[in-house]
DNA sequence: TTATAATAATGATTTATATCACTTTTTTAT
DNA sequence: ATAAAAAAGTGATATAAATCATTATTATAA
């Protein structure tokens, strides 16, 4: 499940949506390198447990993985899909001592482990790196209450067009594309049953919204979609 | 509606959860008093509206607010109570360029209007006070998807249980307490229908688990509210 | 290849809660 | 003090989606 590798910064953080060359002084980027642990997990593989000590935050090198959290025995919550060039677990660096939920990845993902303690002390000697970081969590923090708050009011066929968008649109960002979760897994997205998605699917399937065949979908009618979105 | 006033840094943050005296130099005491606003609204009073255009953060200096979120027409949720000593609209300091959420007085309050520019700029200057915006930020991005995961969860009883205990744990810090604000906005903090509410209220009103009578509420038996929010 | 397990799909039934329509009580204003 | 408006409460009904039960399909292993 997990293996080391020696890479250098540059090449570690090359698609990392922050400008970290820019934003990180050598010796800072040092800092960050010196106990870094770049990890490779297969799919379904878990990175971290909910509720388990936190002590690492990750970023994603490369792969999809999925943050869920336990709501009761037997029901997941799937919150989020992060991709290649993500921080994962920031809002656990400064929120807790624990992680808040679990990170599995779903398909083979290579990540890198990046002890609290060298963040922080980065943060605590480059204010606009603390701020940036500080923006992440915010920006994190408000899909997720959108995200939510949108479970919570929308009725099935708004939730599942969201569903299908968030992939279209921040996954893979292509009308076609391949579900990398089962039905149990995307039903957990949505706030749902297996049961009830599967019907909500075929009948987008049925009135021609999308082209359904086992993972493999394609968008028919991204308006009518993005209408159902809205109307929820 | 909006009264200006001038008072001392020591004497607006004397409640405030962070020892800003501490934290922050005189100088930095002086960026932040020098354009702030000290504002009376009065019960019902709107102090920011959803998506108009962010420049201030609130800190509340006495009163209670509550924190919304309009989900279509004439449907709110209400997000969280805010009380006495807390920051506002710290989300939407960093994660981006409007407000998120309507804030409305649900008392007479007295608030701190902070320009967004102050607080920022005393942040790029002191990284241990932007640490602390940064872990009050996280701290409650994770109460409300909490919050609002349990909403999505849990059924009526388990979720009206929750709004008991918020608001006799975390807000009055008391057994009996009044509820501040009227049915309908209780039924929007447990994302369901003023109807719903009410008939959940007299179920536990007339168990014996609470002891109703409009507005005034005690808790007979806590461990029942207890094991309602635990089994949902 | 065949057996076994896992996942997907579909139909029937139940249930929690929203909606609607209305009454009663309380608050506010004249 | 009385009228008008707002809020609280109640009952009947509708409905979206969960649950339960079962079958079909696909994937995995012997």
């Amino acid at each position: 499940m997990a293996e080391l590798e020696t890479i250098s910064f540059e090449k570690t953080f090359e698609k990392c949506k922050l400008p970290l060359n820019q934003l990180l002084t050598k010796e800072q980027q040092a800092i960050i390198m010196e106990n870094i642990n770049i990890v490779n997990y297969n799919r379904k593989d878990t990175i971290v447990k909910q509720y388990s000590a936190s002590s690492h935050v990750y970023y994603i090198i490369k792969g999809t993985i999925k943050v869920s959290s336990e709501q009761r025995k037997g029901k997941n919550l799937v919150l989020k899909i992060d991709t290649t060039g993500s921080f994962v677990g920031l809002v656990s660096l400064l929120g807790g001592d624990s992680y808040n939920f679990t990170l599995t990845a779903i398909e083979n993902c290579t990540l890198a482990q990046i002890p609290i303690a060298s963040l922080k002390s980065v943060m605590l000697i480059n204010n606009r790196f603390a701020i940036e970081i500080c923006q992440l969590i915010s920006r994190h923090s408000l899909f997720l209450i959108n995200r939510l708050s949108g479970l919570l009011y929308k009725q099935l066929p708004g939730r599942v067009a969201d569903l299908i968008l968030y992939f279209a649109d921040e996954i893979y960002g292509n009308n076609e594309f391949e579900f990398p979760v089962n039905r149990t897994e995307l039903a957990e997205l949505c706030g749902t049953t297996k049961e009830s998605l599967i019907r909500t699917l075929s009948e987008f399937n049925h009135d021609r919204i999308i082209e359904l065949e086992r993972n493999r979908i394609k968008i028919v009618s991204y308006d009518i979609l993005k209408t159902l979105s809205r109307l929820g």
